[in-house]
Formats: structure tokens, C-alpha cells, sequence
DNA sequence: CTGTACCGGTACTCGGCCGTATCGGTACAG
DNA sequence: CTGTACCGATACGGCCGAGTACCGGTACAG
């Protein structure tokens, strides 16, 4: 047990039914994911996604049935928690946090919403997946660090403003390319919280 | 030049080389944005326009070249003054009076924009007539209304908030269906404003 | 009354994409 | 070495929508 666990990097796979290995999955995901951000769900064919990561269309479909459960299981592959560790003791420092933090990957994830924004209406698994992935992550964190707020005592419980918090800040980064063709960046979401947020919350 | 103007009922329609008239044209924008809205712009067919105003597709073809062009003449036919005479004297109340005036459009506008948030990547022209016709008007309105607290004194001129109101109303506008899948009304849109977008201006 | 020009309806071509079927190659089991 | 089962490639059927062509009806001009 001393010299025969070899972890080296040919890790054994011979437990595997598929012959996709995770890895190999997470690049359908990602592909399929990134061609949806760039044109859109309905101009995203199975045919290009096969191609672009040199798979065949067959190895999709063997996988998953249609092409909405395909991107459906690719969100649900993408999510993950925001906002994770984002607890300095201060609800303005956490703010600012939160804006730097979401500064870095709006971009994806607004260009995601967006091109998916039509297609959940036509598919309601897809709409599912699209708001545990990208949605309520999201909404629940900043939910917490604004409870944690307020059990310090640094916002009044009830404060008129801070139910609407999580549709400021959504709302602002989701509107921003609409308005001025650019993606809201850290500084413009930091700013914001400086100039809006917290003067809402009676932080000054 | 002076008593052959006739401007009576029966408007004088030898000029016209189309026998199309204004308010038949006018039945084919609603009707494709109407069904827009519903379905989503790849949904929406010509045929299926053609159909619902019991027109033909060769009718709508010898107007407009192509779909989109049909499409961005719609929008630009819908095109109108967002907020006109809205002046109390007091940017509370101007404020105010915006979201109870987006509360009643603000379905429409905002399936609008969500439907064709997609398309507008693959059609500049489609994107310059969605722009003219459902955010500059709005922005524009509204900052005129900023404009004049500004010079009634109300707000000091150049307020870090003030860069940000009509992002954040429009934001909060477009956010809420995903967020709750309820479209903001006007009592919410009030509350906001009381809540948020007052404080924030400095105006308690 | 006659001609013109547009409208509505329909049939058609063309292209694209979803989803399926088939086939050769190959990695691994025994 | 042989069999099995999956992968990649390709071809195919079916469907649907954009845009075109054509044809009969009809309103209006002269």
C-alpha cells in the first residue's frame, strides 16, 4: 500500500460504462454553452457543437435525448455558489465584494440569461435549470450576506430598501449592455453600490 | 394652391401607389409584435403573420424585403414619446409618476426587449430600430426629468447617483420576471422608487 | 366599358436543423 | 487472439420556414 498507489497521471478509468469521461463531458458543456453566448440558443445546432469539439452528433444524442435536455444538463453542470466567502463583518465591505466579484463574470452570465431569455418560454426544464443555475444561487447569497446585515445590527430588520437589493443589483448588471452596448464592469458595479446602495441602507 | 387642399375625410388617395392603407400597415405591426411577444422572434413566421391579419405573405414581401426589415419598420412604426407631460414641479412626484406610467406598459415594452434581446446580435438594422424605439426615448425622457431637479435645485448637479437612476429603473423593470416571473406594476415600481431610488437622491 | 395594377391565395424551391440509422474503427475483457 | 461495446463519421428522413412565382379577382382611371 506503500508503492502501488500510483496517482500518477494516468488515473484508472476502468469503472466506467461511457467512454465519456467527465472532462470530456465538460467540453460538450462548455462548448455548447459558449456557442449559445455568442449566437444564440436557437442558431446553437447539435451539428456544431459536435463539430467543434470534434465529437459525433450520434455521441450527443446517446448521452442525452434532445437538444433542450442537452443544454439543460449543461447549465446544471455549470452551477456553482457565488458570492462564496464573501463575509468581511462589514454589510458595505460585503457589498463592495460582491461587486467586485460579480464585475468579473457578468459577462457570461449576462450574455447566458440573455440568450436563453426566449427559449425557457418553449421548455420548462430549461427554464428550471436556467434559474437554479444563474438565478437563486445568486439571489440566496446576496440574501445572506444582507441577513447577516442585519443581525449586526448595521440595517434596521424591515428596512424598506433592502427587498430590493438583489433586483438593484441583478437589474443593473443585466440592463447595462441595453443602455450603453458595454457590460457592467467591477468599477461601474462598485460605484454603484457606493452611490446608490448604500446610501438606500441608511450606510452612507 | 389655396382651396384645392382638400383635407376632408375621404383623403385623396390617387398619390398612393400602395393600396395599403395606414391603418391596414398598422394592423401588420401589431400583429407581428404581438406575436413577438408571444413566441419569440425565430418563432414568429410570415406565414403566420400573413394568416392572422388574413393577408398574404406576397403582400407583406412587396412592402418589406426581408423578415427583419419587416420587423425593424414595426418598431420603428411603434415608436413614440415615453413619459411625455410628465412636469409636477417636484422630481419626487415626477419620479414617481414614471413608475406608475411604466407600471402600465411595462409588460409589453419588456417582452419586447426580452423577445428580440437575441436577435438584435445577428441584425444591426433590427438592433437600431429596437434601440430608437424602446430604450433612447425612455432614457432620454427620463433624464430630462433629472435635468430639471437638477436646475430647480432639488438634487446638487452632478449627484453620484444621478448617473445611475435610469439604469437602475430600467434594470429593476426588466429583472423582475426572472427573478419572481411576475412583471413589475406600478405599485411596485412606486415602492422602489420611495424606497431606493429617493433616498439615494438625497431627497429622504 | 376597358385596361392596369395591386391584392389575396396557393404552390413551389431552397436550405437548414432535429433526430435516427448504419457502418467501420478501436479499445478493452477474457 | 477473439468478441463486445462504444466512439466517430456519414447519410438519410422528415419537417419547417424564408422568399419566389403565378393566377384569378377587383377596384379605380380614362
Amino acid at each position: 500500500m506503500t508503492s502501488q498507489a500510483a496517482d500518477g497521471p494516468e488515473t484508472v478509468a476502468a469503472s466506467r460504462r461511457s467512454k465519456i469521461t467527465p472532462e470530456r463531458e465538460r467540453e460538450f458543456f462548455d462548448a455548447v454553452l459558449e456557442q449559445i453566448r455568442e449566437c444564440g440558443y436557437d442558431s446553437v445546432t447539435m451539428d456544431g457543437v459536435a463539430a467543434s469539439t470534434r465529437c459525433s452528433k450520434s455521441t450527443l444524442y446517446r448521452q442525452w435525448k434532445t437538444k433542450p435536455q442537452f443544454v439543460a444538463a449543461a447549465l446544471r453542470a455549470n452551477r456553482r455558489v457565488r458570492f462564496v466567502g464573501i463575509d468581511t463583518g462589514s454589510l458595505a465591505e460585503d457589498l463592495r465584494e460582491v461587486a467586485r466579484a460579480a464585475g468579473d463574470w457578468s459577462h457570461k452570465d449576462t450574455k447566458t440569461l440573455q440568450a436563453l431569455g426566449q427559449a425557457v418560454t418553449s421548455d420548462e426544464e430549461l427554464a428550471k435549470a436556467l434559474r437554479e443555475a444563474l438565478v437563486e444561487p445568486e439571489i440566496a447569497a446576496l440574501q445572506d450576506i444582507l441577513r447577516r446585515g442585519v443581525e449586526r445590527g448595521e440595517v434596521p430588520e424591515g428596512h424598506a430598501a433592502l427587498d430590493y437589493v438583489p433586483a438593484m443589483m441583478f437589474g443593473v448588471l443585466r440592463v447595462r449592455p441595453v443602455l450603453t452596448g458595454e457590460y457592467a464592469d467591477a468599477g461601474y458595479l462598485v460605484r454603484f453600490v457606493e452611490a446608490v446602495v448604500l446610501p438606500a441602507l441608511g450606510l452612507t
